[in-house]
DNA sequence: CCGAAACTAGACTCATTAGTCCAGAAACTC
DNA sequence: GAGTTTCTGGACTAATGAGTCTAGTTTCGG
């Protein structure tokens, strides 16, 4: 009773994964033995089989339900600013939700995971590539090709642009944190420093310079 | 005779280190068999214990040798321009240098080895960073201070500058091609666009805008 | 409360691993 | 060419791996 409606079986699945979860992201696929990971879920090595086939089936499944739900509700389609004046704020907002979302252990592992293991498992980088950094780029590029229509910014190639935003914002902490490890994770404040000047530096280069091209 | 004058020891030596990073870059630490090893060097395994006294001092010299002499040859110090007509052609020609160095197969799965093995060997993936990004980053932000010196940029931070356009130019391709392996290093043609619209980014938001400044 | 399904502990198979040991062969040094 | 170092190949240890099997126990739906 209490809060769980949660069948005894799907509470032992979910363990599974949990310390699946756990060990794949700390010891990588081929340091985690399952005779370990049955240990920690409190469950029967027999029982893990009964649920995923395999070593395999039990790593892809984990890291590709990881994979899917990793680049939810970024950039809100909704208030796009119609005026210049909220360009920054806008983009300065973006660019924290975004890092407040990729600058988190769970995932930085996951990709380090994923990353080590792209020769064993190309499947799983291609999909973590896709639902990550290609998501995002193409969200972020429909706003952008928004805001052109708007007349707020000037950029032949909404992609292109939405490209090098995403990377102005993500490169310099997410491959840092790729090699120095999680307590490379740069503090709130330093992620504000870092996402005022990548912003500054995308509205130089895509702004529409109305003003100046009034004075011309 | 012939052209090697190497001791049957010393190419003994080689061909174990020849091994192991064919084996290590493909297969991984746990992934690769001390057994397999010594048969592809064509040695006992007997002899690689004698040369390197164990499978961690192996990987850590071989890992540690690759990264040493990564990022060689970058940024030529000497004829830094002192024209502003020269700085797109150079800055052009530096993304260049630095794609062609970094998006090998050897040394981007170099990279992927040492991210997976982050938790195991911490020290490797610092000596990466430090050789690697940092290393660029903090000869390109010389560049960067004599060119403002020079009135050529403007920039407060030429450490800051330097990040940027560093990942300006790296980011996209760099992290692209760790998830979807050595096929989707990008084409010469593609580097060179890519290297543009980086340049143009870069200048629009670090040139001194001597002439506008005079309008004022 | 009964029968089926899910689960348990632990033994078991078979393959593989890092690293050692040994007796003889080959390669260098003087 | 004698003596020393290096190397060979294969046997060996001790541990560990994934996955299976079994016989008995718990859980759950009807």
């Amino acid at each position: 009773m209490s809060e769980s409606f949660e069948s005894s079986t799907a509470r032992k699945h979910r363990a599974i994964l949990e310390a699946a979860e756990a060990l794949f992201l700390r010891e990588g696929y081929l340091g985690t033995s399952m005779d370990e990971l049955a240990e920690r879920s409190g469950v029967s090595k027999q029982t893990v089989y009964k649920h995923f086939g395999s070593k395999k089936v039990l790593f892809v499944e984990l890291v590709t339900s990881m994979t899917a739900g990793a680049s939810d509700n970024l950039g809100e389609l909704d208030r796009i600013p119609d005026d210049e004046a909220d360009l920054a704020p806008y983009f300065m907002q973006y660019a924290m939700d975004e890092m407040r979302i990729v600058m988190t252990p769970r995932l930085l592992r996951l990709r380090r995971l994923v990353i080590g293991e792209v020769s064993r498992f190309p499947e799983l980088a291609q999909a973590l590539f896709e639902n990550g950094p290609q998501q995002s780029i193409q969200s972020l590029a429909n706003i952008i090709a928004k805001l052109v229509q708007r007349g707020l910014l000037t950029a032949p190639n909404p992609a292109a642009a939405a490209t090098t935003l995403n990377w102005l914002v993500l490169a310099a902490p997410i491959n840092e944190t790729m090699l120095l490890g999680d307590d490379a994770i740069p503090t709130i404040a330093a992620m504000k420093a870092h996402a005022a000047e990548a912003t500054r530096v995308f509205l130089t280069a895509y702004a529409s310079d109305t003003g100046r091209d009034d004075l011309r």
